[in-house]
DNA sequence: CGGCATGTTGAAACGTTTCAACGAGAGTGG
DNA sequence: CCACTCTCGTTGAAACGTTTCAACATGCCG
């Protein structure tokens, strides 16, 4: 992901790429946070994944895009063309490797996300996904997340509805683990409580 | 994964390798089937994907394997060691894009399972995965397909607890869309009624 | 023919969803 | 600056589907 295009600026909501459109590009999240997804036959929507600063995404290997993504908030993109990344490849075996570390990571991302909704309650859930958020600040101490999405787009990731996903976090509230000053921000006071709940209390 | 190392046969249940473990092969099947699965914290089990004949598992982009593969049943598989595989991709850039198509398909997979996994109802998850088993024969007229797995496995899969799963068979059963000659095969006699219960009733 | 693993069904308990109402905050126009 | 409105978040109560626990059926192997 090197070749450092213009910097892309994407608002609030707007669409990056669709499922099944033709993928020309792939990209890495500067700033703010994008969410990949797919619409179900039903409507129902599922979040696949939710791309932090410096995550990748869009790095399909098949023609086609395999799910949509789009901006959460105000999002800054480096934006890289497919046939960029494959000559490059041929030039470098260097950055095979590092390419395939990425799919690595995003194939464990997926498996963990198949394990999280195969087997756990609502509020096992939520506990994983803070974790995950949190990850960096790993200590101790009460700890603040910037939480980028809103309720409904945690409700799609988790697999939970958006009503379901709020009582699980007055749950953590009430039992102390967590406060909500915000309704974009969360500071875990007991990190070992809520890593007991996200391992199946 | 041309070279072809001596087949190798695995008994019924037994680990091809673990969780974690240093990956150092990778595997396709040749006949039988495969379960790649988690250990949950809690003792419950997810598993992450069932390998049929003619896939490939085990390809690991990083140095520890992700899930661990069992034997489903008695089972043939082609083992390759990684350091080939690497060495191949070198030499000829043609399998680069083989194994890129390969995690890809794997990427995909995974994906699809999130999404059934996040929001389809037992009835719709069962119907899905049948109709996964049953690609090949896609045409009408009642098709026949062959269950490598006993209901634990399947159940597992769907993320339901196997008495869900027989419920759920029993539902399709009563609604004339499928019958169940024995435990290992299913007759799938009303395709699009299959297709429409996966799709969200 | 037993004995054991596997599959199936029933009834109650549980958790999540659904539908509905209400609350809080941000932005707009009077 | 306030009232208005719109979106988003939160809570309540009933309905629904899945799980749990239990019993029973079936098939396979010694």
């Amino acid at each position: 992901m090197k070749p450092e295009g213009p910097l892309l600026k994407v608002s609030r909501g707007a669409t990056i790429y669709s499922h099944e459109q033709v993928a020309h590009f792939s990209y890495k999240v500067i700033e703010g946070a994008v969410r990949l997804s797919r619409l179900l036959p039903d409507g129902r929507r599922q979040i696949l994944e939710i791309c932090l600063p410096q995550e990748t995404f869009g790095m399909e290997t098949s023609d086609a895009y395999s799910a949509t993504a789009e901006a959460i908030g105000e999002v800054v993109l480096l934006r890289c063309p497919r046939a960029c990344i494959a000559e490059l490849q041929d030039e470098r075996p260097e950055t095979r490797q590092a390419m395939l570390s990425m799919l690595s990571r995003g194939m464990c991302a997926a498996q963990d996300h198949v394990a999280m909704l195969g087997h756990q309650s609502a509020k096992e859930r939520l506990a994983c996904y803070l974790l995950r958020l949190a990850v960096g600040h790993e200590d101790r101490r009460p700890c603040t997340i910037r939480l980028p999405m809103g309720r409904q787009d945690m409700a799609d990731y988790l697999g939970l509805t958006i009503e379901t996903t709020c009582r699980s976090l007055s749950d953590l509230k009430a039992g102390g683990i967590i406060s909500t000053p915000d309704r974009h921000r969360i500071v875990i006071h007991d990190m070992a409580g809520l890593e007991a709940i996200a391992e199946g209390s």
